[in-house]
DNA sequence: TTAGGTAGGCGTACGGTGTACACCTTGTCT
DNA sequence: AGACAAGGTGTACACCGTACGCCTACCTAA
């Protein structure tokens, strides 16, 4: 198609950084599952194949995703306390991670990390160990953190929607008080202050920062006490282990 | 296909548990990838849209195959000592994982709990409650062991896996020592017991009880100290938040 | 100015997926 | 014997990731 007139066209040509951009646009806006190839390449006027000039195959594509991102966490500053330094990244990482609901999905699917996961996992080692962790402990720490040092508990399970129709609502209310007793009444509890509302949901930062702390000051007691693994012992007996495969012989 | 001699075949008909059961023996077996509703048919001796008449679609299926793990776990049976009841209950859920490791993929990717579900979560918090924890403390505690109360952390980030190649392996190290010295340290003393083995795993097992004790003891310290989620207070500050959004203004 | 190499976008095609819809078979009850 | 429903069948569609070959626009060297 040669449009002897004027320039054909500016055609700024696609690059990685361009293609991954986009596709974390997309999927911001549309989620994750609507992340196709296809969609993307017609997002950037582009045929389908011409991204695979770019990213070898859709995972790469994911991985530099998650390099995006991991980009936006705000860097290390100071280091002199270490519990709000990793305060401040993790809930750093946090913040991001909410601009992006589908990191998490993505995070976890990942199946080996990239340099710049690794850069950002290697500082928050070097906070543990310029705090004086011994490198055990800190091993322990680390995974300890889990998912968390990414800012995102997996919100296993959320309870399912309650159904905006007033019978139906009292209905399944009933249904679970009787069936869920504790569900019920830990839900009503946890927000008695504000009308009821059991619906409503629970306060994630509020969650978040509580199990962080909870696990903060947990490693700095352990610190302190010059915790070491030498005293683990694996406390699933054998007993455990065959109970769960032969169910009761 | 009528064989008149005999009869045709016992024809022993499909049902939502044996379509269930069959789903996860062929994820256990061959991955959660590899299980497609055309391979579970075929697996079934059945045409594909057979099994439609027993799961709406597939996702209903992955829910059914999580119902059928979570029965797998060990029903709670001593509640006098709610530490001992909960690691019971969470390690026992890990043990059934581990037969699973397609498990915690599928549980994350569910978007509401089922009865089953909901049965288990409500047998937790009635181990908090029965111990005298407080709505409010027993709320925060569920929500602080996340995705552990179903016996796995996100093993997040796997470090990428080492170069057999003797050559290969020494020049990965070195490039790492410089780039990531703190993960490379921290690796290194990990298990230098046993011969500077860095690149093996570490051990799962200890590292989940370790970090499941963490939280336990921790929320036992708060429940002594009669904790109340009153004094929290969100630390993300506008500051932080904005700086991760503008990146420096 | 021309020759050729190369980076990058294009078109076609293949094998896979979930599942809608219409059909047919089989067993059971009246 | 006839009707009904439960459940397995077959075909078809839209979508997916991506292998492979082509073609075009540009850059550089002669």
């Amino acid at each position: 198609m040669s449009t002897p007139l004027g320039k054909p066209s500016p055609r700024i040509p696609l690059n990685r950084e361009r293609v991954s951009l986009a596709a974390v646009q997309l999927a911001d806006e549309s989620g994750i599952h609507a992340l196709s190839m296809r969609k993307l390449a017609q997002e950037l006027g582009v045929v389908p194949m011409a991204l695979y000039k770019h990213v070898a195959n859709k995972e790469e594509l994911l991985d530099e995703m998650i390099n995006a991102l991991v980009l936006e966490i705000e860097p290390l500053k100071d280091d002199s306390d270490w519990k709000q330094a990793l305060r401040h990244r993790i809930l750093s990482a946090r913040q991001v991670l909410l601009i992006h609901p589908w990191a998490p999905h993505v995070i976890e699917s990942r199946k080996s990390a990239s340099p710049v996961v690794l850069d950002y996992m290697d500082s928050l080692i070097g906070i543990f160990l310029r705090a004086g962790f011994s490198l055990d402990l800190t091993h322990y720490a680390m995974h300890a953190l889990g998912s968390r040092m990414w800012g995102f508990i997996q919100e296993v399970f959320p309870t399912p929607a309650p159904p905006s129709d007033p019978i139906e609502l009292a209905a399944m209310f009933s249904h679970w008080a009787i069936r869920y007793p504790n569900i019920i009444e830990m839900a009503t509890a946890a927000n008695h202050s504000d009308d009821s509302k059991v619906t409503q949901g629970c306060d994630d930062q509020l969650e978040f920062e509580f199990a962080l702390d909870l696990l903060l000051e947990g490693l700095e007691r352990l610190h302190q006490s010059s915790w070491s693994s030498k005293n683990l012992v694996r406390s699933v007996s054998n007993s455990l282990e065959s109970a769960v495969r032969g169910k009761r012989t």
